[in-house]
DNA sequence: TTTTCGCTATGACATCTGTCACTGTTTTTG
DNA sequence: CAAAAACAGTGACAGATGTCATAGCGAAAA
């Protein structure tokens, strides 16, 4: 019986998760914490072999988990992130902080139950879908925006004219009109509108 | 016994929350689906005394299955919002699109079970929490785009200029400028890339 | 040191955008 | 039926937007 941690804020959904896990015959959810904070705690107070944890909660996030038992002498249970598909931009950051594999939230549950096992196992879990966009986006040309640009940038996706923007950043109309252009340039689209657009796509803002 | 049709992407979610409601005893999940589509369909099959449906979802989304109920002869059951904080931006254009109330994610089980015989009784259910945020945010009352309109914010939202949605949708520049400046004036924005944005938050794309 | 790069700025230019007024046709609604 | 919308269109206009060439300044890199 693999004893399991489950670390995820919404409770109707941690709930329902652990009910499905202890309906196995080999996963015991034996611990649940609905923010990062609760969770350190658990882990102090007694072993787990593994920990199931959600990447976006309030208080303290997957990643401040994962930061705070990097920094610990405590030896931590190997840990599975769990998470949706908007939230999978933080996965690099998780796997180097220490995690050992990831799925989405909407896998199947014999997959999960088989993921557990392998992360238990010592093995990593890297879910193909999840794998494929990380790298999807790597690949895609990095765009190197200069600090003003991203400054303007941002100014651009709240909707501000140049005008305004110019007020804002205390420059010249002119100035920003020249940023906006090397924005426009450099990726890739004919106006601000498209701009911002990209800009939401790649989580540049 | 409550009939109750579940629509939620994430296959966990789903089986998770479908198996707590079933333990109570008034609730039972007679239908699942993991998109709008699917729901359609089982709303088309048979009858259910109210329906839990999640907002964010792949092929049909939440707004999407509200629209097409709303244009559809057929009588359909009243509909419980169960959503995340983060996209309850689009709460008020679900309430305009009939919803009966809407419910956070985060809830207690006792208390959900509790919303959903206030919704089966006829009474909206609008979680505290949730209209304070969104009546702090000042949601402008509920804006109403023409069809046109709305193919024109389309556009709009794909970046498109003026002369290339004309030529899209068959009309003259002229007319396309007409439209946008009224869907600026709807809107209550200066400018498309304002109206953009706008209509992400409000989920009215 | 020389070069490169980021930032600032200006002026000119073509084009795009949004507003307004006004004219119709068709469809919906009271 | 009559009024009210939605839809399509035109022409004129002011202002916003984006491009380009050009140039000075300072900091960082070669």
């Amino acid at each position: 019986m693999i004893s399991c941690l489950l670390v995820e804020d919404q409770t109707l959904v941690r709930l329902g998760l652990a009910n499905l896990l202890n309906l196995s015959d080999v996963i015991c959810v034996e611990g649940q914490a609905e923010n990062g904070e609760e969770a350190l705690n658990q882990l102090e107070q007694r072993d787990f072999d593994v920990m199931l944890l959600d990447m976006r909660m309030p208080v303290l996030d997957g990643l401040g988990v994962l930061r705070a038992l990097q920094n610990s002498t405590k030896c931590a249970p190997p840990i599975l992130i769990i998470t949706t598909f908007e939230d999978c931009e933080v996965l690099v950051s998780a796997m180097a902080l220490g995690a050992k594999g990831y799925v989405l939230k909407n896998i199947e549950l014999e997959e999960l139950i088989e993921s557990i096992k392998q992360i238990v196992a010592g093995r990593k879990v890297l879910q193909p879908a999840l794998t494929d966009y990380l790298l999807q986006k790597q690949i895609s040309p990095q765009i190197e925006l200069t600090e003003k640009e991203r400054q303007v940038l941002t100014c651009l996706s709240l909707g501000m004219a140049n005008k305004t923007i110019a007020r804002n950043l205390h420059n010249s109309e002119g100035t920003i009109r020249n940023h906006v252009s090397h924005i426009l340039a450099k990726l890739e689209v004919q106006d601000r509108t498209q701009a911002v657009l990209k800009a939401i796509e790649l989580g540049l803002v």
